[in-house]
Order: structure tokens, then sequence, then C-alpha cells
DNA sequence: TTGCATTTAAAACACTTGTATGAAACTATC
DNA sequence: GATAGTTTCATACAAGTGTTTTAAATGCAA
């Protein structure tokens, strides 16, 4: 691999178009045209355009997942092994969200790739996906150690509203900025965030096991 | 038009092959051989194949549409013109929850065509879905006159978050049971929306203007 | 340079896709 | 029962797809 012009031009233009124009209508030749090399070099490299695709996924996805275990990871040391259950929130859905709202980012070509991977699920995505699962376990455990109180049932249901908060914000922005007439402000990530944890933790604290200590909001 | 025979029948067939396989890879040669039916019979009762996909679409989601809009309307007319947050989350979650979950539902064709619809997104219907702002308005609205206190940033973010976790819910419904291996009971759909209305409620009437009256959350 | 593996190139392959055509079969009306 | 309009049918079409092939070029080591 002597100098990976070839390969790195490829992902760039393939990133870049899936980004404006979504994955229905892009065509390996698009591609190719877009990194001025020849067609034969996706399937020389890639082996095939779903391992084009998959690759891009990935090693966006992985820096996403990393983050989330790092912010996590600290904040259960600091804690002793149980962070507040805010802090959990924000490591699971705050990386996510900054990786893709933002004044910057919504114009970055990684932030609209990763905009329409959420929408689209073409299969390739859809497999990567489904191995997140264990991902997502360790996020419940921290959960649950930091609720001891609350059942499963309710942990599952927090982390599941939690994401589902996140993802369809991000989502469905376009939307979202239409139907409040831009009154809600998706460049400010850090409220958004807010608003996610804060909504999320509520869900999780309230009714049943709320007694002993009726955790501080997360901040507006 | 003498029978509607061969129209309804490619009906059946394509909602019933686009709710098992999905629209990426059902062609319209799938849907005449199911149907029983001429290739060139699609064309001739629907334009094209995105006309046809367009049909099955809007005839599941006007029925929705309109249910919504009754449980909405019939809230408000009780209430004199203001109908309770909770009512009026469940007016719009409910119907389209119920139309997807449940022990039944999950089984029959047409809610396993709109999980695929709202996973898949294809251009026919995301046309169609953009068009669904107009109605989701009024949903603001009945929100603003229930609680005059709250800004309208607010009455939007817990629009979002509500159809956020609705929609989130029966798009990942398998991950959701797999993650909380089975603890999470997607079939009692009532159960669903009763979580899901609760904790919209408390997105939208938790901290600044929640003096007056802390609105019963909904029946667990 | 010579040899060897890696990389690029042009072209064609094999196949699927949605759609259009034109004739045949059918249906209902006069 | 002939005719006009509708519906069905077999088939062809044209375009586009990802992938393969075969050969040429390139880079690197001996």
């Amino acid at each position: 691999m002597a100098s990976d012009h070839t390969r790195s031009a490829i992902l760039a233009a393939a990133e870049r178009l899936y980004a404006d124009r979504g994955f229905g209508d892009v065509t390996l030749r698009d591609i190719v045209a877009e990194a001025n090399v020849n067609l034969a070099a996706v399937n020389y490299h890639f082996g095939s355009k779903d391992e084009l695709i998959a690759e891009l996924f990935v090693t966006r996805s992985i820096a996403t997942n990393r983050e989330r275990l790092r912010e996590l990871k600290a904040a259960e040391e600091q804690g002793g092994g149980r962070a507040p259950i805010e802090v959990i929130l924000r490591a699971l859905v705050g990386p996510t969200l900054r990786g893709c709202l933002g004044p910057e980012n919504q114009r970055s070509t990684a932030a609209r790739f990763m905009i329409r991977a959420s929408i689209e699920s073409v299969p390739p995505i859809r497999r990567i996906k489904n191995r997140e699962i264990d991902h997502l376990r360790k996020f419940a455990g921290a959960m649950r150690r930091s609720l001891p109180d609350r059942s499963d049932i309710d942990i599952h249901w927090g982390l599941n509203f939690a994401l589902a908060m996140a993802h369809h914000t991000i989502r469905e922005s376009e939307r979202l900025t239409k139907l409040s007439e831009g009154k809600c402000d998706l460049d400010d990530v850090e409220d958004v965030v807010a608003r996610v944890v804060s909504v999320a933790t509520m869900a999780l604290t309230s009714g049943k096991a709320e007694a002993k200590a009726p955790s501080r909001l997360a901040a507006r």
C-alpha cells in the first residue's frame, strides 16, 4: 500500500456524496468520478460497495462509542463505581448529539453523513448497528448501579427514551426547526443535551423510588 | 373499473411483501408474482411504483391521523377549548403506538408495513411525511392552549420528545426487547402509551411553570 | 536492470430494474 | 350482437447497476 492516495480519495468522496444526496442515489460511478479514480478501484480496495459504506460508518461510530465509554468510565471512577444518573445519560447522548448537531458540525461532512446514516438505514449500516447492543448494555449496567432501587424494566425504558430523544432530534432536526419556526435552537448543542438529559433523568427518577434523593436536574 | 380485483390484489401483495422484506429488495416482479397479476398491471393501475407505495402509506396514515384528530377534538370540546396536556399527548401518540405495537398488531400486515415505513424512509413516503407538519401544528396549538404559561420553545421540545419516544419505540421495538431480555413488555400497548405520555408530560410541566397545578401523571 | 508484487486502467459482463408497447380478451352499452 | 371502452397479457426496451476480467503501469527490492 504505497500511498493510500486512491483509497482515501474514495473514502472522502463517498462520504461527501452520501452526506449530500443520501445512499439511495449515489452510485459507484458517481463516487469514482468525484474522487477522480477508476471504477474498479472501489472493488479492489474495499471488496464491495457495502464494505465501503460499512467502513465509513464504522470509522465514525467507533469514535463516538469510544468517547461515550471514556466519559462513562471517568464518571464511574470518580464516583467510586457509581455515577450520578445525569452524568451517565450525558455520556450516553452527549457525544452523539455533539457529533451531529451544532453550527459547524451541521455543515461538516462527517456529521451530515452520520445524520444520513441515521435516517436511511441501509443494510450494511443496519448490520453494524445490531452489534451495538453490547455497548448499550454497559450503559444499562451503569444506570442500574446508579439507581439500584429502580427495576430493570424502568432502567431499560429510560435508556430507550434517552436514545429516542437524542436520535429523533438528530434525525428530524430539520422538521423541528421548521415546526417551531426557528424558535428551537439546534445550534446550541449543549442546550439540547441538557434538555434530553433532564427529561430522561425525570423519566428514570420520578414515581416509585423518588423518595430518598430527588436528583438535581441537569443544568438548563 | 369492473371489479377492482387486480388493483386490490396488488395493494395487498405489495403491503405484505414490503412488511416482510422492506422496500429495499422487493421489486415489481415480486409483487405481481405474489398477486398473480401481470407486470404491466402495476403501471396501468397506479402509474408508477412510487405511486403505489405512496397510496399504501397514505391509506394507513390518514387513518391514524384522523383518529388522532378525533381524540384531540373530543378532548378539547369536553374541556371547553382546553384539554389536559396528558390527554393531548395521548391523542398524539396513542393511535400511532396502538397501530404498530400490540400482540396482534405486531403480526398484522398493516402494522408491520408502517414499522417498515418508519424505518426505511423511502422517497415517496418521505414526501408524504413532509406534508405532516400542518397536522402537527394543530397539536402544538392545543398544547399551547393547555399550557399557556409555557414558552413556544418548550412546547415544541415537548412535542418533539413525545414523538421521539413513540416513533423510536416502534422502530427499535425489537432491539428494546432484546436489550431488556424480554422484560420490557411491548405487547401491553396501553402501558407503553402511559409511559410515553407520562414522561412527555413531565418534560412539559417540570421546572418554570410548574407551580400552579402539578398535573396528575398519566396512569401507570 | 531485472524480477515481482502492488496498484491502476479500460472495457465488458451479467443482471436487474421500472416502464412502454401493442395486441388480445373482456365488459357493458346501444 | 356489433361497438367502444376498459382491462389484461406477453414481451420488448432502455438504462443503470455492482462486479469481473485482463492487461498495462507503477513502485520497490535484489
